[in-house]
DNA sequence: AAAGATTGATCCCTCAATCTTT
DNA sequence: AAAGATTGAGGGATCAATCTTT
């Protein structure tokens, strides 16, 4: 991600409506995290990153992904999921196994009680993305802001193409 | 922050619209902060909670403000802000007094130095949000953006009158 | 006793180094 | 040698406990 060095003297300031747009999606990116997390550590005991690794496990052909997509559709590192499926296998929730075919591939596979664990913990998900996303805008305002994520996660070079297999 | 727990059996899923926008302010809301940090790690050697304490304390009167306050301002906890601050008192970017009308409070000054390293650094930040947030957008949507903010920080609890205060 | 602030322990993430399979 | 994955060390965030001033 290559942002061009502001080498000349005067930087683009923001104008007033830029301002406020940018302050707002500030507050937003900056809060909604902790408040999802706030959310699912007090329900499930469980943190929004793995939560969202189970839910991508569940969703998938086998409930079986590969360690490198699954990092990737995560928005996380390899070495962070690793981590991560580290925990959640002594929980057994999920185990791993080498790819048969391919064995420098690791596949993780969800198991039956981290299945259970996804379908007692989404509904209360759902409902905090409701409340505090999606409930308060009007339905225009819902399309707005599935164009403006669009443009965004574009700029961030995000593929909202494979995302779509996951999340709530 | 009140989720009325989930207790009714069929939870409101989202349908096809809401669930497009909220993957993608998803995928905005996990990536962005990732990117911004790693643009003032890069450039400026700060993170970005960092770089809004810093900022806050440019635009202050006398370039002070209590800790608590400043907490607020920066989204972050008490606890966090002291860690950080004294990290910046080691960088003599920040010193600490208490507050002389209360010595329960403790009044962060930005220094010298610290107001250099914020005008040494805001043009560069306010590059990445331009180019990662606002540019990708038309300005109808930046109007859109900032009518969707106040309404989510708002269902957040987020007072953005006070935050207006701060931000590039 | 309450409010503001600080501290230390613990947990998690990041980064670089390493290991395994191809 | 390259790709995928894991590991351990180091740094920052969180939480509970503590300290200070009112």
């Amino acid at each position: 991600m290559a942002y061009s060095a502001a080498v000349s003297k005067e930087p683009r300031w923001l104008d007033h409506e830029e301002r406020a747009a940018w302050i707002a999606m500030a507050g937003i990116v900056f809060a909604l995290p902790a408040a999802l997390d706030a959310q699912l550590q007090r329900d499930a005991g469980i943190s929004h990153f793995e939560y969202t690794v189970l839910a991508a496990l569940s969703e998938a052909d086998d409930r079986s992904l590969r360690m490198s997509y699954l990092a990737d559709l995560a928005n996380g590192s390899l070495s962070r999921l690793s981590h991560v499926v580290k925990r959640l296998e002594r929980q057994d929730w999920v185990k791993r196994t080498p790819d048969p075919d391919d064995g420098r591939y690791t596949v993780a596979t969800l198991t039956e009680a981290g299945w259970d664990k996804v379908v007692a913990t989404a509904p209360g998900h759902v409902e905090a993305v409701r409340q505090l996303v999606l409930d308060p805008l009007t339905k225009a305002q819902v399309r707005h802001l599935k164009e403006i994520g669009t443009r965004v996660t574009g700029a961030l070079g995000i593929d909202l193409e494979a995302e779509g297999l996951r999340r709530s």
